[in-house]
DNA sequence: CGTGAAACCGGTTCAAA
DNA sequence: TTTGAACCGGTTTCACG
């Protein structure tokens, strides 16, 4: 991957709504050449889709917390992903290193919906868990720090070296 | 806020580049009805913006963690947040209830590029840390389960009347 | 707040280089 | 891979109910 789908990753993470007249003239490419571009990060995977920022206190879930499990059976096979997806109010699920195993994003109307939610995930994966209650979120959804040398990541094999744009 | 609107804010935040056509379709309104009431939750702040979802492993930022953070000088007015703005590796701040004051969400290149992230942020924000790492993400950014009752949350973002533009 | 139609602009495809 | 042009579809505005 090189300079300008990087510039293109970098805005759309921006403004995902962004039109490709736009994105062409931030890159310094045609409209076509733009789109064609855009198509290929999409269906390399690059870019995963698009999504609307929603505002959650706006929109009845206030309340966000980080959820921290810990299996109540260590021997027990890990299926806590598949077994907790069914619950919406989980906005993301990540294993990681530590004294716990996941950690859960969730978003809920309010503390007696938090209570419930936590027995329900609880006795869905047969986990124990800890909550750490989100009083404010001073930022969130930054765009990433598209690093400038990604060819490390990708697989691409483009041989040849862009003109200055 | 009701059902229609709710209708849209859930499409809109599965896929952010829905046509209003589509929308449309979607909602059983016209075209021009849904697009005013698009332009509507945008002005109020219930859809706060656009963004393409990016794998971050493609974009050369395959190392996620969580950074807690606690005041050095629990008595130093907490400017945490601003002061860690500029550091784009972070994604997401988020105050806590609990033993630290913050929770940030982080994104890298390597370890060692998290060493000196971890670096920066303590001599930034005066802090000390504790670190999380995420070693996989199962799910991540699913859309939010908009509730079916909004009605105590309507007047969250805006009033219900916009002010003069 | 809703509608349909008109006008405009962006999205998409294409042949050529 | 790029480009420009042509075509088509979506966006936006409007007058009206």
């Amino acid at each position: 991957m090189e300079e300008i789908d990087r510039r293109i990753v970098t805005l759309l993470a921006r403004d995902g709504r962004m039109s490709f007249t736009d994105l062409a003239r931030e890159t310094g490419l045609s409209v076509s050449a733009v789109h064609q571009r855009v198509r290929r990060l999409e269906k390399r995977g690059v870019v995963r889709g698009y999504a609307a920022i929603i505002d959650h206190d706006a929109v009845g879930l206030p309340l966000t917390a980080f959820v921290s499990i810990k299996p109540i059976d260590p021997a027990a096979p890990d299926d806590a992903p598949e077994r907790l997806a069914h619950l919406a109010a989980i906005e993301a699920c990540h294993s990681v290193a530590g004294d716990e195993s996941y950690i859960l994003k969730v978003r809920v109307a309010s503390p007696v919906a938090l209570e419930d939610l936590l027995q329900q995930i609880r006795a869905s994966a047969n986990v124990s868990t800890r909550t750490t209650v989100v009083l404010s979120t001073p930022y969130e959804h930054r765009p990433p720090a598209v690093a400038p040398d990604l060819d490390a990541a990708t697989d691409t094999a483009a041989g040849s070296d862009g003109p200055a744009a």
